[in-house]
DNA sequence: GCGCTTTCGCTACGCGTCGTAGCGTAATGC
DNA sequence: GCATTACGCTACGACGCGTAGCGAAAGCGC
C-alpha cells in the first residue's frame, strides 16, 4: 500500500479510490482466474484504471496479489472468549474461514512460492500478513497468563522460541489441512487441533510433576 | 510418470532416458529460475529433448513441475530408531531437508497454489506426494503400539481422524518453518515440536479440556 | 530382412501477455 | 495562472505458449 499523497507533495495526489479498485478487481480476478491465469491487464479492467496506472504503483503481480490478499487478514481478532482453549479455537475458527475464500487459497500460497526466491517479497509479506497472525499468539498467551492457565516465562528467549513454534504448528497446520488435505478446518478438527496443542504446552514431563499416566 | 512402453504397444518406444533428462532439467530450472520464470522451452533445451518431446508427455508445467518434485520425497523413509519420540524426530528432520532444497521450496507451494483451482491436479499431488507421506505417520503410530508407547484404537474412524489432524499438523509446521516463517527446521525446533506433539497426545484429560460447564 | 507404428528433433506459426514509451488531459499546491 | 504530478489511452517490441507439419529414427510382428 502506497497510496495518499505524502503531504507536503505538489502535483495531482494518486487517488485513494483505484487503489481500493484496483486491490478489490485483484481480487475478483483471484476468484474468476487463478493466480497463473491472472493478468494485470484484466485487472486493470475490471478495476476501470489503465494498466498504465497500475504498474506506477506495484512493481507487479506479485506485489499487487500480496497487497489484496493481506486485506483479507485485517479481520483476525482475538476477542476474550473466557479461556485459552476458546480463544485460540476462535481465532482458528477465523483464520480457517479466510482461508475457505478462494481468492485467499490461490493468492496466498502463490506469493509465498514466490517469496522463496524474492528476499523482498518475502518480507512484504511478513510484515504484512505473518506479523499481524503471530501478534494474536502473543497477545493469547499474554491472556491466558493472566489468568493463571499459563505459567510466566522466566527466559524471554525460550518464550519467544515457543510462541514462533506454537505459531507455526496452529498456522501450518491450518493452512495443510485445507489447502493440501482439501478438508474444511471445522469446529469438531479444531477442537481437537486445541487439545493436542494446550496438553502439549502445558503437561510436563514425569521428572518435574506427577506423570499424567492413567 | 507415464513413461515406460505399455507392454503389448507397437512402435518406438518412449525414451525413459528422456524422462529422467528432463525431469532434472526442471529441478534445475526451478533452482536457477524459480516457479515463475520457469519456461518449458527452457527445460526442454537444458533436458536436451525438443519441447514438442516435452508436450507429447505432460499437459503442461504443472504437471511436469509435480512429478519433478515428488521424485525428492523418494528419499523419505522410518527406519526404527528405537522410540516414537525419535522416528518422529528422524522423519521430520527428512522432510525438513527435502524443504531446505530450492527446487522443493519454490516448486511445491507453487503447484498446492495451482492445485487450489485445478483438481485433477490435486490429486496428482495427493496421490505421488502427500500419500505417500502420510503413510509414514500410520506406519510410525504402529509401530508406538506396537511397542506400548501408545494404546491401541478401539475407534477406527477416530483412528483415522487423529492421524490426518498429526500428519496435518507435523507437515503444516514444518512447510510453514521453512518457507513462511523462513527459518531452518534444526534439531532444537524439532525436538521441540516433537515433544509438544508427544505429550499433547499421550495425555490424557482427567475431564476434558473443554470448559464443560460453568 | 520388411513393413507398420509410434516417437523424436526441428522449424515455423498465431496468439496472448508483458512492461514501457509517448502523448494529451485532469487535478492539485503555490 | 503555473509548475507538478497522476491519469487514460494507444502503440510497440519482446517473449513464452501450445500446436502443426515434416522427415528421420527406433522399436515390434512377420
Amino acid at each position: 500500500m502506497q497510496s495518499s499523497t505524502p503531504a507536503g507533495r505538489a502535483g495531482r495526489p494518486r487517488s485513494a479510490a483505484a487503489d481500493t479498485a484496483i486491490l478489490a478487481a485483484t481480487r475478483a480476478a483471484l476468484v474468476d482466474l487463478g493466480w497463473s491465469k491472472l493478468t494485470l491487464g484484466d485487472v486493470a479492467t475490471r478495476a476501470g484504471v489503465a494498466k498504465t496506472t497500475l504498474y506506477r504503483r506495484w512493481a507487479g503481480k506479485n506485489e499487487l496479489v500480496v497487497d489484496a490478499v493481506a486485506e483479507l487478514f485485517d479481520e483476525l481478532e482475538l476477542p476474550d472468549r473466557g479461556s485459552l482453549a476458546a480463544d485460540i479455537e476462535g481465532v482458528v475458527l477465523q483464520f480457517a474461514a479466510i482461508l475457505a475464500r478462494p481468492e485467499a487459497r490461490s493468492g496466498l500460497m502463490a506469493v509465498v512460492a514466490e517469496s522463496t526466491r524474492d528476499e523482498a517479497l518475502r518480507e512484504r509479506i511478513r510484515t504484512s500478513i505473518v506479523e499481524r497472525q503471530k501478534r494474536l499468539v502473543l497477545e493469547g498467551r499474554a491472556r491466558a497468563q493472566s489468568r493463571g492457565e499459563l505459567p510466566p516465562e522466566p527466559d524471554a528467549a525460550e518464550a519467544a522460541r515457543t510462541a514462533d513454534l506454537i505459531f507455526d504448528m496452529v498456522a501450518g497446520a491450518v493452512v495443510h489441512r485445507t489447502l493440501v488435505s482439501a478438508e474444511a478446518a471445522n469446529g469438531d478438527w479444531v477442537r481437537s487441533l486445541t487439545q493436542v496443542l494446550l496438553w502439549g504446552l502445558t503437561s510436563r514431563p514425569p521428572e518435574q510433576t506427577e506423570p499424567t499416566d492413567g
